[in-house]
DNA sequence: GCTCTGCCTGGAATCGATCCCATATCGGTT
DNA sequence: AACCGATATGGGATCGATTCCAGGCAGAGC
């Protein structure tokens, strides 16, 4: 788009201009006009000059369906995420799409809404549309051993499925979840909840297993029937939650796997009259913006989406540059962002 | 991709599987195979079924390049919003996400960060694409008609730049602004403040005029010393709110024109100490999800972003169809959640 | 036995851009 | 005068899929 003025450079015809009509009212071929244009092989500085001109004055844009299928590499990106309408994730994208464009790659995007089937339907149209790369917060094993069948470099971001088949970037969730239990159990709790989506991907395992690790580093059991997995919907996760706040003895303190989860517990200890934190403490995975806005403000985990999105860009382009490099997991370390809804168990808990 | 098996249908090759390839192994020609294949034109029975069997057993993806080369027509929508971190822009882009899905077309999405200039660039990006629509929350006049004078059916959606020349879908935020005001006003309050980001786009345009409806309705001036423009930033937004509060007669109630100035607003109103809704009412526009968590829950005119974004795809769909269709623009209504964010004005200032 | 109709298939052009390779031109050299 | 290298350009194949068109073949009708 070369400016804005009336009266500007464009389409006269109904057809899109062409390579060969810019050849044409150049009086040169094809070949020299395509060399002109692209900078790539000779063509005369005068020609070049009159050629670059004359496309902008035709409102040429190049096809870039018909460059990719000749040169055989587009110069897309494939993206693929569980819930855009989750900050965590809708962060993600504006990283990756951010990094991707400074790249000169554009991104498709797709939402698969957390279903195995939707993101097999989306993987084969990256396929058919020949991306460079997809990058993917999977939600089953075969994306990626699909996408690396047809010889498509991919990233696995925030969760892993393929560990050692693929590249992936994450979060260090278990030093992150240890070290978030451990001052729990330093401030005097025992009875502390996890309200976890899931226990079987890797962000789910590893947040379970850091939670683990920190009882054991304080010597504490661990009492299983608090551990709850609560799945992905906001007031089915509440309802879960009420259920464990109605229990003879609940708990002193949450741990909420993210921001989803973090929101059902909030909810449910506002409407049960749980006052945080004098008689619960909450603390949680991501850090999204209502975090700091409530109060008392949530002490959270803080992922930066944004910087995930892009490392994963990154490498992905390195992938793209070398295919055979041996595949790497990249482990980001998260920060800790403490706020206020952490205190002491209640007096009569102890 | 046709199931998760091991030792499945692939590529065993390093390039990837033809038509030509599958016709070859079928013992039939390319136009049989692409018959057999697509449905279009015809193919014996018993030729379609083996010829679609071998597809299969190849790992046989047709090449969307090619075929969108050939047929002078994409499978893709192009999408451009202003800020995917903010929840209504990833709800927008969820909605449109899910509809194109469900219309087989996949989606193109970019992110310009407000700015004209990278709003301009990916424009001729899509053109390059020739992606079959393009959906824009526009932040210049430029992009619609750079686009349509492309030939590319263009919807403008949430702002529009470009009334007459190309379809909109927006929200009726004169009649949302208004009624809001007229409540602020009937509860008593005089010194309203608007706090908006701009003034021009018709988001601002809009909303203001609703505003000033609500005055002249009930027969009150106007204080323009009120009506503040505070840009895009929350930091930014919130050292103008600061001021605002800091005014020696500061407004009782403040109608914030969007999240991330409500979000300010909050911010501003809770280190100044203006307790919510006693001290100060607060209303504004977009229902985000904090909205509802702090308290007390602030009042807020609910868009449905996802809703926008199906509209604007169905909208771009029947233009696609009919591209000589009168140009249309769609209004929806929006819905105000009222909270407790509101009260009538500290009796101080009656 | 011949022709006609309808089913079925393959050849070849096409979409737009790229790029290898062949060739033309020119200034300068021996 | 013949030749060489460097500069500059065009012809044509190519990427993968689609689609128009011509034609083959089989069965039915006369």
């Amino acid at each position: 788009m070369s400016s804005g003025r009336a009266g500007e450079p464009g389409p006269e015809s109904d057809r899109r201009a062409t390579i060969k009509e810019v050849a044409e009212a150049a009086g040169v071929s094809r070949s020299t006009a395509s060399r002109a244009l692209t900078g790539h092989g000779y063509a005369a500085p005068q020609v070049r000059d009159r050629v670059r001109a004359i496309a902008r004055e035709l409102g040429y844009v190049p096809d870039a369906t018909a460059r990719h299928l000749r040169r055989q590499a587009s110069q897309s990106l494939g993206v693929l995420v569980s819930d855009l309408s989750n900050p965590f994730y809708a962060g993600l994208a504006a990283g990756i799409s951010q990094q991707a464009r400074r790249r000169e790659y554009t991104m498709m995007l797709a939402d698969d809404g957390g279903s195995p089937d939707v993101e097999a339907e989306v993987a084969e149209a990256f396929v058919a549309l020949r991306v460079a790369g997809v990058i993917v917060t999977p939600v089953s094993a075969q994306v990626s051993e699909y996408l690396t069948r047809h010889r498509i470099p991919v990233v696995e971001v925030d969760r892993q499925f393929s560990a050692g088949a693929c590249d992936a970037v994450l979060v260090d969730n278990a030093s992150a979840a240890r070290t978030l239990t451990g001052q729990l159990l330093q401030l005097g709790h025992r009875r502390i909840a996890l309200v976890t989506d899931e226990r079987h991907w890797t962000t789910g395992r590893d947040r379970l297993a850091g939670y683990r690790d920190a009882f054991a580093v304080a010597g504490v059991p661990v009492d299983d029937s608090l551990v709850v997995t609560a799945g992905w919907d906001v007031d089915a996760a509440r309802v879960e939650v009420a259920r464990l706040l109605d229990r003879p003895e609940p708990p002193t303190a949450v741990f909420a796997a993210n921001n989803v989860l973090a929101e059902a517990v909030w909810r449910a200890a506002d409407e049960r009259g749980f006052t945080i934190p004098d008689r619960l403490s909450l603390v949680t995975f991501d850090d999204v913006s209502w975090m700091s806005m409530v109060r008392p403000g949530v002490t959270a985990v803080s992922q930066d989406a944004v910087a995930l999105g892009e490392a994963s860009v990154s490498q992905l382009c390195e992938r793209i540059q070398s295919p055979t490099a041996p595949v790497r997991t990249v482990l980001l370390s998260a920060t800790i962002v403490p706020r206020t809804s952490t205190a002491p168990p209640p007096s009569t808990s102890r």
